[in-house]
DNA sequence: GGCAATGTTAGCCG
DNA sequence: TCGGCTAACATTGC
């Protein structure tokens, strides 16, 4: 699940949950998810601690502390970011517990273990040294037409690519190209500026609407790819059948009669 | 049992 | 150098 939408509601979740909180002290159940830090510095880094602003660039997540170091946060396959008072038992999987003042816990919660916590001392430089690009919703029209004008690569395959859009995974890029009507299988370089305009349009159009509905594919549209992912399932819009592709030893989905590529 | 599943990363190849 | 592919990571569910 963790794309961007799912990472914009887990940072709204964070801001409501921390507001005039402080971090009394850290508990890591399991030092898997644990990257560049170990339990102690994690827990001496963030006690004390009140986090006076969030940033999210893609899918990774940051607290910001007034004088740092910075919670950094990546939710992997699986990862989700849930509040319990200190009372309520903690669900399965939690791996590492923020204990707030006023007795409620912040929990990263990761049943496959693929994400990742840590501390930054600065943000940007941690985006720099993930080699992240813009995030998908900071790209203006004429950005992204560079971005695809200049690259060699398929248009799926430069979506999902980190270093040059931040924050799109398998699922979503399938959703926006669906609604954009574009060929995923296509030269990125070969998509029309019409082309161009609507894959913006769809980007912030799937992408609000998706953390609208608090990232669950229950809450969206009826319309959405998102329940048609299963080849021959039909297409939302009753065009034919969904297809399947490979795509980066993952299999993407799409609509053939509707999405035919060019701009 | 086999296979696929939203993530990143390293290594290989052309 | 770049793009694309594979495997690895860990776990679950069909």
């Amino acid at each position: 699940m963790p794309e961007l939408p799912d990472v914009e509601v887990y940072r709204r979740r964070l801001v409501d949950a921390t507001r005039r909180r402080r971090v009394d002290g850290v508990t890591v159940h399991d030092t898997q998810v644990l990257r560049g830090v170990g339990r102690r510095r994690l827990d001496s880094a963030l006690s004390g601690a009140r986090f006076v602003r969030t940033r999210r660039r893609g899918k990774t997540l940051y607290a910001v502390t007034s004088h740092g170091p910075h919670l950094r946060l990546h939710f992997g396959m699986t990862g989700d970011l849930v509040v319990r008072d200190d009372d309520e038992e903690v669900p399965a999987h939690t791996r590492v517990a923020l204990r707030l003042s006023g007795g409620r816990r912040l929990l990263f919660v990761d049943q496959r273990r693929f994400g990742q916590v840590g501390v930054v001392d600065d943000v940007d430089d941690d985006i720099a040294a993930h080699d992240l690009g813009p995030d998908a919703l900071d790209l203006d029209p004429a950005a992204l037409g560079e971005l695809l004008h200049g690259s060699s690569a398929g248009l799926k395959a430069l979506l999902v690519d980190q270093s040059q859009v931040a924050g799109l995974g398998n699922i979503y890029t399938d959703e926006v190209l669906f609604h954009a009507r574009l060929d995923p299988r296509s030269p990125a370089a070969d998509v029309g500026n019409a082309g161009v305009r609507r894959l913006h349009r769809q980007l912030h159009r799937v992408l609000d609407r998706a953390v609208a509905a608090g990232a669950d594919p229950r809450s969206m549209p009826r319309g959405w790819l998102i329940h048609r992912r299963t080849e021959d399932a039909e297409c939302p819009r009753g065009n034919g059948p969904i297809r399947s592709f490979p795509v980066g030893g993952r299999r993407g989905y799409w609509c053939p009669a509707c999405q035919d590529g060019r701009g």
